[in-house]
DNA sequence: TAATGAAACTTAATCGATTAAGATTCCGAT
DNA sequence: ATCGGAATCTTAATCGATTAAGTTTCATTA
């Protein structure tokens, strides 16, 4: 319950309680040096009595220019974002980070329809992955506030990214070293689809910037090394990485004629559902088909067996993003990962 | 890159270009029927190709009171919170209500010292557990602000809660019918230690209010109930819900002398890692050991084999508590909760 | 034609702070 | 005794808006 009070407490109406100007209250709080000690520990204690808390923060935001609170703006809905793990761990980096410099985390929609709202709120913007709402990345570049991009890269900002193409041929050399194996690829968001679907050939050759396609190249590079087949047959494009529509893709694969013993894997979300998928198919992992995936979550640690992935140390990446956010100068940075070798691609 | 401007864009300043008073420009974005509607296009159209984007939110804010920004007060730190899943459904439910509300959420971590540097810039909190920081529940509950707290209750505010004890009466009663059963209850945070320990029978005596305490209550009823065996020996305290902590107990417990065939997990992240452990061991679930959890995270579903739980729809959990929050009054609200039979504790 | 009153704007106080510049006090040095 | 300057405190402008109250304009009605 709200307590009682007389009069509204503010820097002000205690200045005139004390019987001192405001310039001295709020150089007691805020510039020991301005005035004695003395005064000071006065005005302190008095303060405490009254249950004045200390300077109204928003206003003083105002005056100020800077706020404490960093917005983090997310690629698509916050409810979306937050049920992936792997924003889950980079939005633990980014909060730990942030946590120990005291500064807050405001969340924001990537499909918000301007940054209008909260731009001036926050000293600045961390972006995790292109807002799925351009305009956005286009009051981002505008803003005069400091921005780090993380998973894309708008131009003379801070950025944080891997090198997806490759850390996925890495994990597809990790599995493919025969072309006679036969691989089928489920990715993310190949092609503008709402429903998992096969890639046709043709639409494998534009060019597009976005994170799976760099996978893509990679595991591509793999295969054609060894002399392996693939074609559109071989790729699923999934809409979103949702266990759904992955097991969808899995078992679409598992059933066509290519009979696929890899499966390479755009996130570890797709590869978990296709190994439930095979193993209540009665098929064994490894033994009859080598699953991978890309992220490194925890679960795949968890997993009966346990995923083979690349590890992308996403919680790093989120300290680091927050790291870039307090350096003056923009710094792009490639940030390492690391091939997890476990279970469901070694046979034992 | 920022804009190079000449003067600052600000509502006085766009005034005194569009020759007007600020009363006018301010009307025109806020009040349209204060001002003729020829002249609220002609100013808003100058804004516009003046590059002005509106009033500044934060300056808005200070002046009408209301920021439409809710805190959001965690129960620990915002790294270690949002590593449970459970929290993160909630936080899911909550995001979800609010985008559509337009307004945006500050994350506010439960061991920090104080809210004041925050408590300015809301309109209010929603509470996600019992912070670990008590001086908060404090300042939550002496704050002229709206609040709602979810999983514990502060006196005179909203809050959400389920009943514990309830569901896990029902839950321990889908699996256990039988006073030949051995029971070992995997609980959390059941007494004050930073290690997994076995609880000991004095220990059980004091009455706590804690979550943990309302399910063992409701665990213990059940067991009673069907006249089984349980003391101290049967219970282990984990100190947080994390996997190395709960395979630890399930390997004591699968090692000690009681033999349990049941586990009674009070969180599905213990029931997982504590059903790892067993298959690991060569034991089969649910044939040799019943595995139940308690939560309803998603990948419960998708382990194989599936897991048992007490189903807390803590999404919805978050939408009421979000819900709750535009309520003029406070209001107390039980969600209803779910048992969720599955793989785990059910031989085909 | 004068009174009336709604419509369209402007004035100025206010939200709650910060801070440069000015005023006063006080002390030691010349 | 006087001057300089540090220490201490006050004055007042400012951050960028909102809004009640006041002013002007102008069409309507008696």
């Amino acid at each position: 319950m709200p307590k009682e009070k007389k009069v509204k407490l503010t820097l002000k109406s205690v200045a005139g309680i004390l019987n001192v100007s405001n310039a001295t209250v709020s150089n007691a709080f805020n510039r020991p040096d301005q005035l004695s000690e003395k005064k000071r520990e006065e005005i302190l204690k008095a303060c405490k009595e009254l249950g004045y808390a200390g300077p109204n923060q928003a206003a003083r935001s105002l005056r100020k220019g800077r706020s404490g609170i960093v917005g983090l703006v997310l690629s698509d809905s916050p409810k979306y974002v937050m049920s992936d793990p792997v924003a889950n761990l980079f939005l633990q980096g980014v909060t730990e980070f942030l946590e120990q410099k005291s500064v807050n985390l405001l969340l924001i929609s990537g499909n918000q329809p301007s940054l209008k709202s909260v731009v001036d709120f926050v000293d600045g913007f961390i972006c995790y992955g292109a807002p799925r709402n351009t305009q956005l990345i286009e009051e981002l570049s505008d803003a005069d506030k400091r921005v780090v991009t993380v998973d894309f890269n708008i131009e003379g900002r801070s950025s944080v990214n891997i090198d997806n193409e490759q850390a996925a041929y890495q994990i597809a050399s990790s599995v493919i070293d025969d072309a006679e194996q036969t691989t089928a690829i489920l990715g993310l968001r190949l092609i503008d689809s709402k429903y998992t679907c096969r890639v046709h050939d043709n639409e494998l050759i534009g060019v597009q910037h976005s994170i799976a396609h760099r996978r893509l190249d990679g595991y591509l590079r793999r295969i054609n090394e060894v002399g392996g087949e693939i074609t559109g047959e071989h790729i699923w494009s999934i809409p979103e990485s949702s266990h759904l529509f992955a097991k969808d893709a899995a078992r679409e694969a598992l059933n066509s004629k290519i009979r696929p013993d890899v499966f390479l894997c755009m996130s570890d979300i797709i590869a978990l559902a296709a190994m439930k998928e095979v193993l209540q198919m009665g098929l064994r992992v490894p033994e009859d088909i080598k699953i991978v995936g890309f992220d490194g979550i925890n679960e795949g640690v968890r997993f009966h067996p346990s995923l083979t992935t690349v590890e992308q140390f996403s919680s790093q990446k989120g300290l680091k993003a927050a790291e870039l956010f307090f350096e003056d100068s923009p710094e792009s940075n490639i940030t390492p990962f690391k091939i997890e070798i476990r279970e469901s691609s070694q046979i034992q």
